[in-house]
DNA sequence: CATGAATGAGACTTCATTCAT
DNA sequence: TATGAATGAAGTCTCATTCAT
C-alpha cells in the first residue's frame, strides 16, 4: 500500500531500486508535486524525473494522469483508521488525555507528513475530481468523523464531557485539523513572520480550548 | 463590488456595448466558474460565453487569463474590513453577542455569498499565484486577523472573557470558517446526506462551544 | 495623389483637418509603420492612431488591411518618370554630368524622402503580394529602367561612353540606389557606426568609379 | 552545415526517430518557407509539414517561431568566411582574376544555393528582429566586407588597382551581390521575361565595369 | 461620417499519451 | 520492461474586420 517516506536502504543506487518499487516512488513524487503545483499545473515529465524513471515508465504503471491521480490519493489515504480506532479504543487514562493524545497522534503520523498534502489535494481538485472526493468522503471522512465521535461518547459516557449535539461537535476538532492542513500547504509559504502558525501550538490551544467548553462545568 | 447584471432588456441585442458592465460581469462569471472548476480546468470561453460575450471581448478587458484571475480576487475581496470594523467599534452589547453577530454576519455577507468560493480558490491555487496568495494574506487574512484580535480583547478588556494568548485564539474563530467554507465548496457536493452541514447550526454549535471555553469560570 | 510630406498648413490642429485629407494621411502613415516593421506586424489600429484617427475610420477609407498596402504601393510611387524623363531629355551639358544630376536628384527626391521605404517594403513583402510586385515592376522598375537607359544611350551616342551591353550596364547604376535603400531601411538601425554608409559619399564613390569604366579610354 | 536530407527509405516509417537529422530538416523547411512567405507568413505547422514531421515536433527541437527563425539564420551563414578567407589569401594570380573567382565563388555557394534567401530574409526582418540583424552585421557583413577589402587591398599593393578610399570601393562589389538577391528573391517571379536577370552575365557585367574603373590608367 | 466595443477565425504553444526502438 | 521522440488535441491570445451608436 502505502510507502512510508523513508526507510529506502540509502545506499541503493537509484538506478538499481527494485522494479516492485516504481509505483510507490511514483506516487509519492506524484503526491509531492500535486500538492504543490495543483493536479493540472504538474506534469506527468515532472513527476516522472522526480521518482527518478522516464515520462513513459510512468503509464507503464498508470494508465493515465487522471489514474495516477487517484492512485495517490488512494494509497496515501489507506486504511489507517482501523489501526487508529484500535488504539484508542485500548486507551487508558481520562477522556481529556484522550482527546489531546488523538490529536497529537494525528499530528506526528498525517499533520507532519507528506501524507497531509493529500487533504489540500482533494480539496482543491474535489469539483474537478467528484469521484475521489467522494472516496475521500468514504475512506476519510466519514471514519475520522466516527473515530472521534467515539472519543467524544466515551467522555460523555464516563461523566468526563456534558452532553452535546455529537454530530457537529466533532467538527470542533475536525476544523483545526482542516484548518491547519489548508494552511500549511497554501499560506505559508506567502505569509509574513507574523502571521505563522506553530502547529504543535496552535493544536494545543485550540484542544484546550475546545476541551474547557466540553467539560462539565462542575469541575 | 462589481455590478450586479443590470436588467438586460429581454430582447437582448446581439452586439450590445456595455462598456461599464462587463467587467463586472465578467469577473462574475469567472468567479463561479474558477471556484467550480479550478483555474486551470476552466477555459476563458466558457467564462466569456456565461458573461454573455465572445471570447475576444474578455481579452479587451483583462490582458490575460491570470490577470482574470487576479482582478476576480481583488474585486470579490476589495475592501469591505473597514464599514466591518466600524461596525463591530460601534456594537452595543456583550461580547458574547457580538462573537455571535460578528460570525452571523461573516456567514451572511460571505460566507454564502459566490464571494466565499474567492477563499476556497485562493488556497486551491496559492502555489500557482503567490502573488494572488500574498495579496490575499494581506488584504483578508491579516485584516480579518485583526478585527477578530479586537473582539476577543473587547471581551476581556470588559472582564467577559478570561484571558488568553490571543494570536492563537484568534484562530478559535478562524479555523470554523475556513473549515466550512472548504467544505461547502470541496465536499459537499460528493457528501452523502448524513455527512451534509447545516451552515447556522455548525456555526453556532461551534460559538457556543468555543464561547464557554472562554467566558470566565465564575459565570 | 501622393501627399508631399511636408506643407500642411502646420496651424491646422489635428482634429479640424478637412476630411480630404484622411486618405492621405493614412497612407502616409501606413507607409512609415509597413516600411519600419513590415506589412504583417503592423496593425492598422497603429496606423490609425498615427493618422489620428479611429481604427474604425481606416475601414471606411481602405475595405482592407491588404489593400491598405496596395494603396500605399500605389500612391507613392505613383507616375514621377514622365516629370523626370522631361527633365533629363532637357539636360544640357555632357553624359558624366547628367549622370551625377540624375543620381543627386533620385536622392533628394526619392533616396532621403520617406518614399524611400516603399522599395524596401516592396521587396520584403513581393512574394505575399505578387500582384504588388508586378505592379511595382511595370510603374518603376520598367520606367526606372529605360530611363537610365537613354542616359546611358545619350552618353554613348555623344561619344562620351564607350559601347556597352545596356541591358546590363543599366543596373550598374540601379544596383547601388536598390542597395542603398535596402541598407538604409534594413542595416542603418543595427549597424556600429564603423558601418554606417553615408549616402552621398557612397553615391559620388559608386558614380565616379562606374563612370570611370564607362568612359573611353582615351578621355 | 545541416545535414541535408539523408536517404530516407522509401517506405517512410510513420514516426521514424531520427532526433539527429530533425533540426536540420526542419531549418532546411523553414529557410524555403520563410524567404518564400517571410516570417509572419509562415505557419510553423507548414513548416513542420514540410519537414515530414508534425507540429509538435518542431516545438521539441526549437522553443519557440523566433528561435526557429534565429536558428536559420545562424545555421545557414554559419562560419564560411574563414574557409574563404584561407581560399582568397592563397590565391594566385592577378588581382583582376582574384575579383572575378571570388564574385564566381560567392554565386555557386551562396548567391545560387537556398541560402541566398537568408539575405532577404534578414533584410525584410530586420526591424522584426533587430537581434538576427545584428547577429547578421557581425557574422556576415563585417566578415563580408573585411574580405572584399583584402581583395582590394591586394591588388593596390600590386599595383594593379588605382588607390581608392576602400572604405566605399567594397560596396561597388558588394551592392551588386546584395542587388541580385533581393531581386532574385523579390521580382524575378514577377518580372516578364525582357526584365529578367541572367546572373551569371549580371556578375560578369558588373565585375567588368567595376574593374574597368579600378584599374590603373595605363594598363 | 466617425467611433471604438465586439467579434471570431486563426496562430502559437503545451503536454498527456503513444509507440518504435 | 524502459525509453524518449513523436504526435495532435486543446487552450490562450491576437487582431483584422464589423456594426451599433
Amino acid at each position: 500500500m502505502h510507502t512510508p517516506t523513508p526507510s529506502l536502504p540509502p545506499e541503493a543506487p537509484r538506478r538499481a531500486r527494485r522494479k516492485e518499487a516504481r509505483p510507490g516512488e511514483l506516487i509519492e513524487a506524484a503526491l509531492a508535486l500535486f500538492v504543490e503545483k495543483g493536479f493540472a499545473a504538474t506534469r506527468v515529465e515532472e513527476v516522472a524525473a522526480r521518482a527518478g524513471v522516464s515520462k513513459g515508465t510512468l503509464f507503464l504503471y498508470f494508465p493515465s494522469k487522471e489514474d495516477l491521480f487517484k492512485a495517490v490519493v488512494r494509497d496515501t489515504v489507506a486504511g489507517r483508521f482501523p489501526e487508529w480506532a484500535d488504539e484508542l479504543a485500548e486507551f487508558q487514562g481520562d477522556s481529556v488525555e484522550l482527546v489531546r493524545y488523538a490529536m497529537h497522534t494525528w499530528w506526528e503520523r498525517v499533520g507532519m507528513t507528506p501524507a497531509s498534502g493529500i487533504t489540500k489535494l482533494v480539496m482543491a481538485e474535489a469539483s474537478t475530481f467528484p469521484e475521489i472526493a467522494s472516496f475521500y468522503q468514504n475512506e476519510v471522512v466519514a471514519p475520522g468523523h466516527d473515530l472521534i465521535r467515539r472519543i467524544l461518547q466515551r467522555g460523555i459516557d464516563r461523566g468526563e464531557f456534558r452532553e452535546m449535539p455529537l454530530d457537529y461537535a466533532v467538527y470542533s476538532l475536525i476544523a483545526p485539523m482542516i484548518f491547519l492542513l489548508m494552511w500549511k500547504h497554501a499560506m505559508t509559504p506567502c505569509a509574513p513572520p507574523s502571521q505563522q502558525i506553530d502547529p504543535l501550538t496552535f493544536i494545543d490551544t485550540q484542544v484546550d480550548l475546545i476541551l474547557s467548553g466540553m467539560l462539565k462545568r462542575n469541575q
